[in-house]
DNA sequence: CAAAAGTAGGCT
DNA sequence: GCCTACTTTTGC
């Protein structure tokens, strides 16, 4: 029989290099070596055990010499051909490798952990080897006695590079001996939760006077609780080092907990199906049409909040399942809330997988059994899901499809929207895109008439749209008034709590934004490491940057003047909360954001309170504005709604029209007709104007016009390439370096793509834990020629050891 | 990109 | 002749 040869894409290889390699597959590894299972491979020079998925087979080697395979870790194929050609698919338009894109399709819990081992082999004369010169005799030293075992890691960190090819030579004369067993990673979803272990006093002793930190540790666990290490560093600034050693010393005691457990089902009575409103069924009829047709087909389902698309949803899987096929459904990570899970529950039962990163790693790689054998044929999740292993695929659902959560922010850096149409292009199965503000694309798409759109316009039970107040803050200030509540929200406030009803305030700005400066020399904390202002956190007592977590503590005295005068500043939900309490001081007032959540299961907790009627006002940030459903709520208010209408990237208008027409959409959910308040200072911008007015389709005119006189997508695309690194004249000048090249390419061989430059630019944050980032950006149409390019500067750009030290990598469509 | 092989110059 | 530092070559 003739020699067999597999094509594999390998973890080892880099973008610069990455490419499908050639293997020799043994006798005795035939039958298991098959298209989509992992094998461990040699690789490179030193040949390194490295990962990797079959994903053909070949017919000759070329001209290269091939190695063996060397071990296969799985006994069936992990992946489907589906999937595979997936991943390709997602190479190409992503500029990532072709492990990148298995490893995104894999759930935690089926990656592996290699542990390479050399054993000195039992008959060993030790004395005598460690006689030998070079590394060899270095590598012998390391053992103490014959028998032993050392990890290679260990073994390559002590000798430094080279290691490998001695260690090679010695496993080929017997004198050691190479294991590699491949386990698969669990339990890698815990927190790390610390506890004193000593009495106070006794910590303290074990503490040098100069390290203030520590004590505050040690006084903050002083009860005798445990916190986790995340809390800890946020209450006192110290670093995980420190706390590591404490832990060393015997001060403290770690602790590891599960952090959520997977949802169980079998509990909850399972429910008849909803009796669809007359504009509903329509939808339903019409989008269980286009399943039928059995071709790549799609549909957008556009329903205000509170229409009831969920019902359609169930369904239209129910649809799918009769059929024999399966569905996948798609939530935004704050969506996929216990009700939800509880209604598809109630609907299908164990027929139900779940999908998302909080679950641990055991609890996914069980959901992704469950589907992958067919036993679960309901999937919903967030992001990631829409590569579960569903077989039949019927229906691909993404529910409020313009929502950013969507967009992975790492490599591989890809939109789920953009998989999901893929998939179901592929599979010939049916995309749903449900929103109540879909995205500028979307309906783009959809006005082309690529694909239907089914509206939902009633408001579920007949409850009506909230009557909206556009509350004009400008010249405020000047009539002397000050404080964030201003007299119109001010008035309704009142008239809500005298009618014992409920409100929710939302600030439109991510956690808890308050800068604390000094008021003589002007003084303001700001990230040594990243380019924003610290924030202050008076929970704390410590001014910290969002974005790495560095903090330092604010004492009450200016460290640059030495004055008492410091002063904080921009409101944030603290600073709200505090104008509440002076303002109405019966109100019981709830507080949601990133300040209070810190605690396990204080999202569910805060709501269940609420919910039940403990507090009448609850004011948060982004997270009050989705999927929150209470009957009781009559009054909701955007404190400053225009913060988010200025951002530099294009989708800013987006944004903050989805965010206010959610916002606006929590009150009056059921009986009474509620009211909302949004306050601003540009009552005239048109996004303001059409979000008040729940006016989608004039919003899309006018955010259609700017796209098209700024040339933004959907007109066109926009692709961006960022560098990355420590130095910024280095990011800078590779950089320019890289446009240059580009633009000469573009001046002759790529002449039939040609599109100008822009850049290199400072991103928004220009330095983010110590590295400065810069932007290239080109607005062209992005065609396989284009991705050729781009991909090819990419890698001509990473080979390049003039870029030491600068990452660069490539996107598109994404924000600026 | 990472690792190893090649290459030049300095030194006992 | 050998060590070190830097450059070049490969990766199947």
């Amino acid at each position: 029989m003739a020699e067999k040869i597999c094509a594999a894409a390998v973890d080892a290889a880099t973008y610069a290099i990455d490419k499908l390699y050639s293997y020799r597959v043994p006798d005795e590894l035939r039958e298991q070596v098959q298209i989509g299972t992992r094998v461990l491979v040699p690789f490179g020079f030193g040949n390194k055990r490295a990962e990797a998925v079959v994903l053909a087979f070949r017919e000759d080697a070329g001209e290269f010499k091939l190695k063996p395979i060397v071990e296969v870790l799985d006994e069936t194929p992990i992946l489907t051909a589906e999937q595979l050609r997936l991943a390709a698919w997602m190479r190409e338009r992503l500029y990532c490798t072709y492990f990148d894109c298995v490893h995104a399709m894999l759930p935690a819990g089926l990656w592996f952990k290699r542990n390479e081992t050399y054993t000195l082999a039992p008959d060993a004369d030790l004395a005598a080897l460690r006689e030998r010169d070079g590394e060899a005799g270095q590598v012998l030293a390391l053992f103490e006695q014959a028998g032993q075992t050392l990890s290679a890691a260990e073994i390559r960190e002590r000798l430094g590079k080279g290691a490998g090819q001695t260690l090679d030579a010695l496993a080929g004369e017997g004198i050691l001996i190479y294991h590699s067993n491949t386990a698969q990673k669990t339990g890698d979803k815990t927190e790390k939760m610390l506890r004193l272990d000593m009495e106070v006093s006794e910590a303290m002793s074990h503490i040098s006077r100069r390290s203030p930190a520590r004590m505050d540790v040690v006084s903050l666990l002083s009860d005798g609780g445990a916190m986790s290490q995340k809390e800890i560093v946020y209450m006192t600034g110290v670093s995980d080092t420190a706390l590591r050693d404490m832990t060393k010393k015997g001060i403290l005691r770690a602790e590891y907990e599960e952090v959520l457990r997977a949802p169980d089902f079998s509990e909850v009575p399972r429910a008849a199906a909803p009796v669809l409103s007359a504009a509903q069924q329509q939808a339903y009829d019409g989008m269980a049409a286009l399943m039928d047709e059995n071709a790549p087909r799609a549909a957008l389902l556009f329903g205000v909040t509170g229409s009831g698309k969920t019902q359609v949803y169930l369904q239209l899987i129910a649809h799918a399942l009769e059929q024999g096929k399966s569905a996948i459904v798609l939530v935004p990570e704050i969506g996929l809330t216990p009700q939800l899970l509880r209604q598809f529950a109630a609907r299908f039962g164990e027929e139900v997988a779940v999908l998302h990163s909080a679950l641990s790693a055991g609890e996914r790689y069980d959901s992704f059994k469950k589907i992958k054998t067919g036993r679960a044929r309901v999937v919903i999740g967030t992001r990631s899901a829409v590569f579960a292993p569903a077989k039949n695929l019927g229906v691909i659902i993404i529910d409020e499809e313009q929502d950013a959560a969507y967009r992975s922010e790492q490599s591989p850096r890809y939109h789920a929207r953009d998989v999901a149409k893929y998939r179901a292009a592929q599979t010939d199965a049916l995309l749903v895109l449900g929103s109540a503000t879909p995205s500028v694309e979307t309906y783009y798409g959809a006005k082309q008439g690529k694909y239907p759109i089914f509206t939902l316009t009633e408001r579920f039970l007949g409850a009506g749209l909230p009557e909206v107040i556009i509350s004009d803050m400008r010249g405020l200030a000047r009539e002397g008034r000050s404080g964030i509540i201003g007299p119109d929200l001010e008035r309704e406030l009142i008239s809500t709590l005298e009618k014992g009803k409920q409100a929710i305030l939302f600030l439109n700005r991510r956690g808890n934004s308050r800068v604390i400066g000094c008021g003589v020399c002007g003084w303001v904390p700001e990230c040594p490491s990243c380019s924003t202002t610290m924030t202050y956190h008076s929970v704390s007592g410590r001014a910290m940057c969002h974005y790495c977590g560095a903090s330092i503590k604010i004492t009450g005295k200016c460290p640059q003047c030495g004055s008492t005068s410091l002063f904080t500043e921009t409101p944030g939900t603290q600073k709200l909360e505090e104008e509440l309490y002076e303002r109405f001081p019966s109100a019981r007032v709830l507080r949601m954001d990133a300040d209070t959540m810190t605690a396990k299961g204080a999202h569910e907790r805060l709501l269940n309170q609420f919910g039940k009627g403990e507090a009448d006002i609850l004011i948060g940030t982004q997270m009050v504005t989705k999927g929150l459903d209470f009957e009781n709520v009559t009054l909701v208010g955007v404190l400053d709604a225009d913060q988010s209408l200025y951002a530099q990237d294009y989708r800013a208008h987006e944004r903050t029209f989805s965010l206010i027409t959610q916002v606006v959409g929590r009150a009056g959910r059921r009986f009474d007709t509620g009211r909302a308040v949004i306050q601003t200072y540009s009552p005239l911008h048109p996004v303001i104007l059409t979000a008040a007015r729940q006016d989608y389709e004039a919003f899309y005119e006018s955010e259609m016009q700017t796209r098209e006189a700024l040339r933004c997508p959907p007109v066109c695309d926009i692709t961006m390439i960022t560098a990355v690194g420590e130095l910024e004249q280095q990011v800078l000048s590779s950089l320019l370096a890289l446009k240059t090249r580009l633009q000469s390419l573009m001046e002759g061989q790529f002449a039939d793509v040609k599109a100008p430059v822009l850049g290199p630019a400072a991103a928004q944050m220009v330095k983010v834990m110590g590295r400065y980032r810069y932007h290239l950006t080109i607005r062209a149409k992005d065609c396989a020629r284009w991705r050729r390019l781009i991909s090819g500067v990419l890698r001509e750009f990473m080979q390049d050891g003039k870029n030491r030290g600068v990452t660069v990598f490539a996107d598109s469509n994404n924000e600026m």
